[in-house]
RNA sequence: GGACAGAUGCCCGAGUGGUUAAAGGGGACGGACUGUAAAUCCGUUGGCAAUUGUCUACGGUGGUUCAAAUCCACCUCUGUCCA
């Protein structure tokens, strides 16, 4: 079997690493406990969270103890790690309501039986709790605000602007790493690249405090082979939580994987084994498209479970490859109670596909809205039960791709 | 605490009294072409109503003016320099 080590390396996650050769060693003869945060500033996880997450599950795989740490102490202050604006302050109620959001989804990825077991915390726990003054004294002191400030991480802040709100964070997040290397013997801190400035100091803070060496692996910030950020549709992020982005929607988002990135991704964001990936590689030109829906499957699979992946898989297939008037009960659909006045435009804005009349209208100028796969030519249309079939479904189309179901009533 | 600079639509950024729903770029969306890809080309990009209407909008509040994103006052926030 490969070490943890071996794995990360071949499926390209690492960006980073503290101490390669350390690193190399320990995780092929030592059982470790590493952690990685994820601060609860949305109830749900999105697809840029997931690399460190896929991490995570490589790791415990492995035979290693993953502490998933929920951030409902440092989201109180906001990591200004890669914005450019302050953020937002969230009020605590908030920060509570998206920490269990966020502790559901993680439930999903990882084991919480058996010898390794998974392990949640929050630490709002113990950094809510924090005294100014001791965590001053105790924490602060082994911080060099001069050498802060050359930290990359701060960087851009400084041109733009940096409270020292947010200039608290990487205390805060070092002192995790402390606290959870004393409390848990955890050794190890994986995370997003963004994170690296937070994971040398947490490295530091323990080395100084307890005389101890840890480590850390940073993964691959997640682009496209065009540069652009992963994870944001034109609806905005893509969640993983299926009430925001529905498991078919989900699925797409996969299936229109850029050509370049297909093997990357294939890497990324699926279990697939090397032996597969060898032969899925070679099919390159000709089939990459059947690569592509090996790719959305899996993804699909690991967030959404099984049954909803066949779903989006079937629904996706009879969508774009059998034509014709297709209806999937994998397609978000929403309930609409028909009234006289009602004009398709109404039924459009009430599935969400359009968001102002409007947009509607300039976009059925431009013959981008259909329902039931004929093109909408007039905006007065009257939407009617005749336009829905024996179940009450019409299918309603924007653009290419994008469809959605209305159940009338 | 003092001096100066700035705050414009999703983002960047022009505009310094009317012809400005606001140049230009990016992004996004729609169309063509395709492989549900990329690149390219064309179009759209405040709401409502609809054939030249109406409401809202240029950090906030108030004022000058027939008329303000543009002028004045105060406030809020941000940056730079000084303490």
């Amino acid at each position: 079997m490969k070490t943890a080590f071996e794995t990360l390396h071949a499926r390209g996650y690492i960006a980073q690493l503290t101490h390669e050769d350390e690193i190399k060693r320990i995780l092929r003869d030592e059982k470790i406990v590493f952690y990685a945060g994820f601060d609860p500033t949305a109830n749900s996880l999105h697809a840029g969270h997931l690399l460190p997450v896929m991490v995570m599950s490589h790791m415990q795989r492995a035979g290693h103890t993953p502490i998933i740490l929920v951030g409902g102490g440092t989201a109180m202050v906001g990591d200004p790690t890669g914005k450019d604006d302050m953020r937002q302050m969230l009020p605590i109620e908030a920060i509570d309501t998206n920490a269990a959001g966020i502790k559901k989804q993680l439930e999903r990825f990882l084991d919480f039986t058996g010898a390794n077991k998974a392990i949640m915390v929050n630490n709002a726990e113990w950094i809510r709790p924090l005294n100014y003054v001791d965590f001053l004294r105790s924490v602060g002191r082994h911080f060099s605000v001069n050498r802060m400030l050359t930290a990359e991480c701060f960087k851009q802040r400084l041109q733009k602007g940096l409270s020292f709100l947010e200039f608290n964070y990487m205390l805060l997040q070092a002192y995790d790493f402390l606290h959870l290397n004393r409390t848990r013997n955890c050794t190890f801190q994986i995370g997003g690249d963004d994170q690296w400035s937070n994971i040398l100091a947490g490295i530091d803070l323990v080395r100084r405090e307890e005389k101890k060496e840890t480590y850390g692996i940073t993964a691959q910030l997640i682009e496209t082979s065009s540069g652009k950020k992963m994870g944001k549709t034109e609806k905005g992020a893509v969640w993983l939580d299926a009430e925001r982005t529905s498991p078919f929607e989900y699925y797409q988002y996969w299936r229109n994987t850029h050509d370049a990135d297909v093997m990357k991704f294939i890497n990324f964001f699926t279990f697939i084994t090397d032996e597969t990936i060898v032969l899925l590689n070679a099919e390159k030109e000709s089939a990459i498209n059947e690569v592509k829906k090996t790719l959305a499957f899996e993804a699909t699979k690991i967030v959404h479970g099984e049954k909803a992946a066949v779903q989006a898989r079937d629904a996706s297939a009879a969508l774009f490859e059998q034509g014709g008037q297709a209806n999937a009960a994998a397609i978000p659909t929403t309930d609409v109670a028909l009234t006289e006045k009602m004009t398709v435009l109404d039924l459009f804005l009430a599935s969400g596909l359009i968001l102002s009349k409007s947009e509607g209208r300039k976009l059925i100028e431009q013959g981008g809205l259909s329902i039931n796969d004929s093109v909408i030519t007039s905006p007065i249309l009257a939407a009617t039960k005749d336009l829905a079939d024996s179940q009450g479904i019409i299918v309603l189309r924007k653009g290419k791709k994008t469809y959605h179901r209305v159940r009338v009533a």
